[in-house]
DNA sequence: GTTTTAGATTGGTACTACCAATTTTTAACG
DNA sequence: CGTTAAAAATTGGTAGTACCAATCTAAAAC
């Protein structure tokens, strides 16, 4: 009867047959695609079907295309959430209320397994981090705060949800620099922020569940209060390219 | 000096523009893209670029080719993070534990926000589910279970998260459909489970975070275990296509 | 042995041609 | 006039060729 899946879109093959060289081994991270003449010899399609292929990889930080050399296995997946989570701004799908939830979330959760699972090296860090914080009156703050989380995040050693956090990180950075600077430098709020993420460090250190979620809680609260007065920001998301 | 930005490759370009028309809105949800051929003509591209530029924004889930009748606009980013996150899988860059831990995440922020918002309507669907839950001997379990998870999700009224939270649920159907068989066949873990999702809609009729809090950590406090326990369960991933 | 240079390899882009699915228009029919 | 059927135009899907540009490799010159 013939081939009942001749209905697979070209580019669909190539991309099942890439796959295909990453489960068996054949092609390891950093390691060198076929050349695309040769992909396209192989599997039979156009060269063209191969690159669309290869560009929707590129795109999902899965290979990295370098003019000259080759297309390589990397697996960069930060880039595709920064520009799917652009993609939804753009079609109004969500807002900042909804990332700011999101990020709650994953600061949460973070938080809780790092209690778990940080390292004295790591809270040697954050305390540092936390010190500096203290000194610092305004301007820095953004790039401290910043360092924390991220800290934070890290030693949860959930790789996954280090990169939502970071991509999320990032597409707050598009949108709402200025509302993350005037969060920052109105004095009752920095006042409370401080507090927070005080609070966060010590219940790392003393592995305190319940803490920990109050200081989230704490910290999301005022970001929160400030995202529903300064309500529509909304425009500014227009800054994207 | 010519142009500075002579290096921002092809496809680039066709997806900026097609940006463009969208927050111009010029082009709406639901809504035709010009040609191929058209779009090849208007930015003096081949139809090669457009179409790799086509393809990308049609993984990313923004647009739906339709053979014959046109590319169109539309906003499903759930393949995009299912294919993302299959492809991490593959890539051995993240595994079982770490999704359940982001699921856990997602599932008790979407829990609180569903306290907060959550209507009469939805509670009584809720109301429903346990209850065949509660009649219910085991089969049909998962899809009572999957039902129960997804209407919590929808009543947090964030798109952000309940996309997130369904592509994580496909994403294990995937994957480790014997896991979560086995985990509903033990009479043990079945009874807590049934615990945990009775305290989780009690939460929500009740309006009580610290009893959701519990409830969940009690649900994932169980497969946490038989993750442990089925330790190796890796080797499934490669069932995918 | 090192540097330079020339060739080969490989991704980036363009153009043309044709197939396949769909839509639109036209023609035929009642 | 309205409905149906057929033909034409539109549009995405694929193939093939050609050439440019960046990189790498190997030969040649020093």
């Amino acid at each position: 009867m013939g081939d009942l899946n001749s209905h697979e879109k070209s580019y669909t093959k190539v991309i099942n047959y890439i796959k295909g060289l990453i489960r068996e081994e054949k092609l390891l991270i950093g390691g060198k695609l076929p050349a695309e003449r040769e992909l396209s010899e192989i599997l039979g399609v156009s060269r063209n079907s191969v690159r669309e292929a290869i560009r929707t990889l590129d795109i999902m930080g899965v290979i990295s295309s370098q003019h000259g050399a080759g297309n390589f296995l990397i697996g960069n997946f930060e880039n595709n959430l920064i520009e799917s989570l652009s993609m939804m701004f753009l079609l109004n799908q969500i807002d900042y209320k909804q990332i700011s939830q999101l990020r709650r979330a994953l600061e949460m959760e973070a938080l809780m397994l790092a209690i778990d699972n940080i390292t004295e090296e790591e809270i040697q860090v954050l305390r540092k981090i936390i010190s500096q914080l203290e000194k610092e009156t305004e301007a820095n703050n953004v790039v401290l705060d910043k360092q924390m989380h991220y800290n934070i995040a890290l030693a949860s050693k959930n790789t996954l949800i280090i990169n939502i956090l970071q991509a999320l990180s990032e597409v707050l950075d598009k949108f709402i620099v200025d509302l993350r600077r005037e969060i920052l430098s109105q004095q009752d709020t920095r006042q409370v922020l401080m507090e927070a993420h005080t609070g966060m460090v010590e219940s790392l250190i003393l592995r305190d569940k319940t803490l920990a979620y109050e200081s989230i809680n704490k910290h999301f609260g005022v970001i929160d209060l400030k995202l529903s007065q300064g309500s529509e920001e909304q425009e500014k998301m227009n800054a994207l390219n």
